[in-house]
DNA sequence: TGGGCGATTGTCT
DNA sequence: GACAATCGCCCAA
């Protein structure tokens, strides 16, 4: 079933929903890891103060503003991968993050990539979690979810999801805050972080 | 069990 | 030169 790409055409947190229990799967030649997608987080465009387009297109994000069903994959931190779905139309730099997944597929190999002494629920538990356990790298960037190793299955949704407000972002009409998280209640794969703590460098 | 902080480098101002 | 869509360790309670 190849993946549709005109679901992918509405903006970031109207696709949100679709792709939880969406299932993503990454070949390598070490075999292959899939997984069911329990969090997501909505990042949309020049109006999105968190969003690395807020700025405008540069090197970096130019995948964002391409054709949706592409993987934009950034580095951060120094040392952490983490994976996005471009949503929306071409030049709109709407995206979904991947925060949080269950593997179902591949377990032995996930458990590999990551330290075995975590509990599965943990090994794609986290932005950058996932993407060790998945076998996406910052190569992968630009990669088409209907044609390359990084295929999207997307699901017949979930029966519950829960959404939450991302601290500290306003919308386009002003300080108005918009919950663009998306998780599935109950599932221990969901990554339970506090709201965006600030922290302060000395 | 939970909060706080350091690590580490690409990217943009 | 600052800081980032984070993670995991260490320490206190």
């Amino acid at each position: 079933m190849p993946l549709d790409r005109s679901l992918l055409l509405p903006p970031s947190f109207e696709v949100a929903p679709l792709l939880l229990g969406s299932i993503l799967t990454v070949d390598s030649p070490e075999g292959t890891v899939a997984l069911r997608i329990t969090e997501v987080e909505a990042y949309h465009g020049s109006d999105d103060p968190g969003s690395h387009a807020y700025r405008g297109k540069t090197n970096r994000n130019a995948v964002m503003f391409g054709e949706p069903g592409h993987v934009y994959t950034y580095f951060t931190y120094g040392m952490h991968t983490c994976a996005n779905v471009v949503c929306g139309p071409e030049g709109q730099a709407s995206g979904c993050l991947l925060r949080a997944g269950e593997i179902i597929e591949g377990l032995e190999l996930a458990r590999s990539r990551r330290d075995t002494s975590r509990s599965d629920a943990d090994l794609a538990r986290g932005p950058a979690r996932l993407t060790v356990a998945a076998g996406i790298t910052l190569a992968d960037g630009g990669a088409d979810l209907a044609t390359s190793r990084i295929r999207l299955e997307l699901g017949g949704g979930v029966p519950e999801v829960a959404t939450g407000p991302r601290t500290g972002v306003s919308g386009p009409g002003g300080t108005e805050q918009f919950p663009w998280r998306f998780w599935i209640p109950g599932d221990p794969t969901v990554s339970p972080y506090k709201a965006h703590a600030p922290k302060r460098r000395s």
